[in-house]
DNA sequence: CTGGGGATGGGGCCC
DNA sequence: TGGGCCCCATCCCCA
């Protein structure tokens, strides 16, 4: 099992992540995510989410709707406020010239069609404007299912891990932290359990008494490089991490910490 | 109590 | 997109 310390424990607030800045957006994720993991790491399907077995993405939102339009985008782009309209960008500027990306040019204009046929205004110039892609649509509804379906899902989606509450920006992030839970990686000789592969070899590493790490200055060797960047801080006269009242330093920010926290800093 | 070593986790970068 | 690697951070334990 991993060790409490699997969540991340902040001495100074400022280092903690900003998860705020983290949408409220949430991906379910795909039975196929797990594929690459051995059999007996498997999560089993209940672990998933409801939606899990689809095998389309799907996504969910708990955003505002008129939510702060990012710096540097026009206000009149987007999401028109009170459903106010944006004048019809140039002509070089329409979506009928847009198609980048992997986007289908008759998937999107059978989109704008759609919006057309349903829309009795859409005979009008196209006056909403997406603000992620610059793509104009005649009617509201139009743009809306069109950041729906793909630029606000594409600029804004988030990738929630069903074990823990933890959310990553891109699907590679979160399948990385999903294997801190599946643990995917086994010592043979222990069986001890590990999310990457190079944690596992380094835990090899103490079965075979390997230390390929060695400091320049003594005869000590170090299984792990850290340990011996924080090793090689000992010989150094000015330690690396000071104490901003009595300019104590301290080879390691923990012993740093633990020197505030004793009390050297409280009375200024 | 302090300093240091050992072990491990996570994010980021590169290929 | 995934794996390997680096760096930093952190916890545990011991002298």
């Amino acid at each position: 099992m991993p060790r409490s310390f699997l969540v991340k424990k902040h001495f100074n607030a400022s280092k903690k992540p900003n998860y705020s800045e983290l949408d409220t957006h949430t991906v379910i994720i795909s039975p196929y995510l797990y594929e690459s993991y051995p059999m007996p790491v498997i999560p089993q399907p209940e672990i998933l989410s409801s939606g899990a077995y689809s095998p389309i993405t799907v996504w969910t939102t708990t955003a505002p709707f008129h939510s702060p339009l990012p710096n540097g985008l026009s206000p009149l782009s987007g999401y028109p406020s009170s459903l106010g309209r944006v004048s019809p960008p140039p002509p070089s500027d329409t979506s009928s010239k847009d198609h980048s990306g992997s986007e289908s040019p008759i998937s999107d204009e059978e989109e704008r069609l759609q919006s057309k046929l349903s829309d009795p205004h859409a005979i009008e110039a196209e006056k909403f404007q997406c603000n992620l892609c610059s793509k104009t649509y005649s009617t509201f509804s139009g743009l809306a299912k069109h950041k729906q379906l793909h630029c606000d899902a594409q600029s804004r989606k988030s990738f929630s891990c069903k074990y823990c509450d933890k959310e990553y920006v891109s699907l590679g992030a979160l399948k990385m932290h999903i294997r801190t839970h599946t643990l995917p990686c086994v010592c043979k000789i222990c069986g001890k359990a590990f999310s990457r592969p190079w944690l596992l070899q380094g835990h090899i590493r103490t079965h075979t008494g390997e230390k390929p790490f060695s400091c320049p200055h003594c005869n000590r060797a170090f299984a792990d490089r850290s340990n011996l960047r924080a090793h090689l801080q000992t010989h150094s006269d000015v330690k690396k991490y000071q104490c901003k009242n009595c300019s104590k330093t301290f080879s390691r920010m923990s012993l740093l910490h633990k020197h505030e926290e004793s009390g050297c800093c409280v009375a200024h």
